[in-house]
DNA sequence: TGCATCGTTGCGCAACAATGCATTAATGTA
DNA sequence: TACATTAATGCATTGTTGCGCAACGATGCA
């Protein structure tokens, strides 16, 4: 779970929910220095969210778990949930 | 996902999937100060992942979103297929 | 009112996580 | 071989989180 903390994490989880990515690939989606990335892409690959293929001088990175996505939803539902309640206390 | 983030909170919803508890039914099962698991609790109301109910001087806590259930299976998975990949590396 | 119980909040400290810079390792190409 | 490209790592700095202690607010009861 703490590998899914991170927004940028997230976005990573999310860019490869659409097919394999090489960090070369996923730089320019993101404003930070590459070995901050390097490093975030990492914690995923650690506990096994993300698997690595190795071609030439790059790494193509894939989602290894598609319940992720199932996460997701979870998560979205929770959060539209809270929203509505949120706004239903202030409109009282 | 920041809430889910941590091993205390985790045993909270762990608990709170076998029906309501109060505060003072959580703090016998953690070893640490009341404070503490009041924040861990409040981090969890927060998010929405878990609603309140006072009674008295009592609050009781119920999880509010079963599907994080879900989420739990798909992490066993990903422990155990990583643990099995580990394995297999160290076999080899 | 006085007192006990249940839970929250302010504060400071220690541990941990995220970041950029500089460097290094591995691979491909001229 | 020399050089460029891709990715990972060591280090220092900064920001965030978890924790206990002490104090506080709210409720119930004698």
């Amino acid at each position: 779970m703490k590998a899914l903390a991170s927004p940028v994490r997230l976005k990573i989880v999310d860019e490869l929910s659409r097919g394999e990515r090489c960090m070369c690939e996923l730089q320019p989606l993101f404003r930070m220095n590459k070995s901050t990335l390097s490093r975030h892409v990492a914690a995923l690959r650690n506990v096994g969210i993300v698997s690595e293929r190795r071609e030439g001088v790059r790494s193509y990175l894939k989602l290894q778990t598609p319940c992720i996505l199932k996460v997701f939803d979870c998560t979205m539902g929770v959060i539209r949930a809270e929203a509505a309640r949120r706004s239903k206390l202030a409109q009282a």
